[in-house]
DNA sequence: CTGTTAGCGCCTTCAC
DNA sequence: GTGAAGGCGCTAACAG
């Protein structure tokens, strides 16, 4: 026996479905609907497992509509103050969390952006990440971290979960072995803004943020070169890489602009892993003539180069010198200290961001991509320094 | 010019606001709505900027209703085989990709899964969450990262978005900072699994993966006794993590079994930054009667202290022997090379988000949480050894 | 086997 | 100022 909450008619009802467990009327004769619980538990708080509030939560509890509850949490300005303090008092009462999965499907925008990087056990990209959000957050942005594992299967399931979570941007680093790039152009394709910082692939045609390799190439042999060394290799990284084959460049123009013979026989190329990296440094070890230094791409590969000199009892840097790239927190920790170039980490993902956020948030008319170019920072340690005194 | 897409009238023709980048009218003559791209363009393909292929897309493409592509998409068996193929190959050739905040919304489930670590600077938490991604992907689930950077500010930030993002389960270590547990008790009122592991805080009833650190910390101190050190200080990390006050004690408890004193003033806590492991490293090596030995509640305050002690040219192992916790690649790195715990990262992860699905996916009736405690490994280096012969 | 319908939670007109 | 209604893209009964 139910009777309408208005009129108390108990004829005029009939059943209008049912609605969160509840069963739902509607009165004929004063035109309301109302729910009831169903079997009349003894009002029963309906609680299923898993419930967070929601602006009907909230628009029922104070008998106003949900639209006004929608209106009084984004801030509108035409509600009434005395409406809009009790739907925020009631909010934090009920603990109200906004439903980003609705709210994203209802403005078609997610406010979230993803990041892409190849790994994540260096803290290189970490701290490039910790800059980036320094920036997403306080734009309203929340960041989505995907790490690929340098697999470049792995980071085309991790463009798909970007796509499929409609994210609004995408800032990428890119797996040593990422050669294609249609799963990149996919972002293009669905107005995706996307930024690339460090480890790019050319052929798209998007915004960058890089530091200059070829320079910080070229400074850290030319360093070498200043201390004496004549017989320089280099530990190159993957050439399908733009930050590989630019590295290389720089230490090709330096032996060239300071008259050193370029031998093709001290020129390795590593994969990234580990395991690589040791390979490639024996090879250069094991030469008839082996090299007096070595420039690798990254610390990673210069710190296994050292351990596999130091397994070898070859004195650094009187026998030989090593350079390496980035400055990852152990190098300066590590026997001898590493010589390395350091980069503006923070400051490559603050751009990235900056860059992205531009592009989402610009009306409309094509975007021209920004590039921007940071510099790097040679620092000397111990692992080339042959000379006395430190350069001033 | 705008004429009345009905009756053809130009003068009753009002704006009404702007939808979709489209001039939307009003005919007062005839009481019709219609749009009109701004500035006439020649009936451009109405091509949003942004648009993804909805299963919508692929429905009229076919011909057939949205559901039958829904129930093609998700392979249902009672479907006709052609039917199927023309929607899966209509799908690969317009590039569709599910909008997962559409799904969420309709399923009531995210299909995704939160990660809070405290920081991911170090090697350690990226290891396990490489770990816990292993498990999750393969069981359908995406991971959603977040890193509070040792702030319980952030963590508490972190929370909300994971809240906010719907997902559904959560597993999390806590920064030194957090004592109080509201925002994490916040997932259990919401009916979301949580489950805690390594840096955890004591009264919430859920799910734990631990090491154990009380018997790892017992056994490096007994090493270093059995090295002949007899004024063993610890650099401790927070009380409010469990972690810290398991470690202390495992310390306290080898001391007591090996009939050594214990020395309050050979006890320092530190925050778990850096400098304040200097700070603390320098606290105990002025001592009027300095430690001969310390362990370290991690390897970053171990690695601290060496450099602390190497400035000031104290031989490591002569004069003072460190062991250290979680063997950090870097501790094999390090001059010396550090004694540490190793902890088996991987299967932390693995383990975590195995406890999670299963509260997940368990259909009804309360879960009882489930407790796994991992063993540590002690790897004995340079930094501890005083005796000639390694242990055999 | 397939189409129809009613939500999921929220925003956004439109109407009062 | 506020309410009602429609839609974002998809799933899930419910009919045929």
């Amino acid at each position: 026996m139910v009777k309408c909450i208005k009129c108390g008619d108990v004829d005029a009802i009939a059943k209008a479905g049912i609605v969160r467990g509840k069963q739902r009327y509607y009165c004929k004769r004063c035109d309301c609907y109302f729910s009831q619980p169903t079997h009349a538990e003894p009002e029963a708080p309906a609680l299923h497992r898993r419930h967070q509030t929601t602006i009907m939560d909230i628009a029922s509890a104070l008998n106003i509509s949900k639209s006004t509850v929608s209106r009084a949490l984004q801030g509108h300005s035409d509600i009434n103050a005395n409406t809009r303090k009790a739907v925020l008092d009631m909010a934090v009462q009920l603990d109200y969390q906004p439903n980003l999965l609705a709210l994203g499907l209802a403005r078609s925008r997610s406010y979230t952006i993803g990041i892409i990087v190849p790994e994540f056990i260096n803290s290189f990209f970490p701290y490039i990440i910790i800059g980036a959000q320094q920036v997403a957050n306080p734009a309203g942005y929340h960041v989505i971290i995907c790490q690929s594992n340098e697999s470049l299967e792995t980071e085309i399931a991790n463009t798909q979960v970007l796509l499929a979570s409609r994210v609004d941007g995408v800032i990428a680093s890119v797996t040593g072995e990422t050669k294609t790039l249609e799963h990149f152009s996919k972002f293009q394709k669905a107005g995706i803004p996307l930024v690339m910082f460090n480890r790019i692939c050319e052929g798209l045609d998007v915004s960058k943020v890089l530091v200059d390799d070829h320079d910080g190439a070229y400074k850290g042999v030319t360093h070498l070169i200043q201390q004496g060394c004549r017989r320089i290799a280099h530990l190159a990284g993957p050439q399908n890489l733009q930050i590989g084959r630019e590295r290389l460049q720089g230490y090709l123009d330096a032996l060239r602009d300071h008259n050193l013979p370029i031998d093709e026989e001290l020129i390795v190329y590593y994969d990234l892993s580990n395991a690589s990296a040791q390979t490639c440094a024996r090879r250069l070890l094991d030469l008839p003539q082996p090299p007096d230094a070595i420039f690798a791409v990254n610390d990673p590969a210069a710190i296994q180069l050292l351990l596999v000199a130091k397994s070898r009892n070859i004195r650094i840097p009187a026998e030989l010198a090593v350079v390496g790239f980035s400055n990852e927190p152990t190098s300066a920790l590590i026997d001898p200290a590493l010589t390395t170039l350091a980069q503006p980490l923070d400051e490559i993902g603050k751009t990235a961001v900056q860059f992205l956020l531009q592009e989402i948030e610009q009306e409309e008319g094509p975007y021209a991509p920004m590039q921007r170019i940071l510099k790097t920072e040679l620092i000397i340690r111990e692992s080339s320094l042959r000379t006395k005194a430190r350069p001033s």
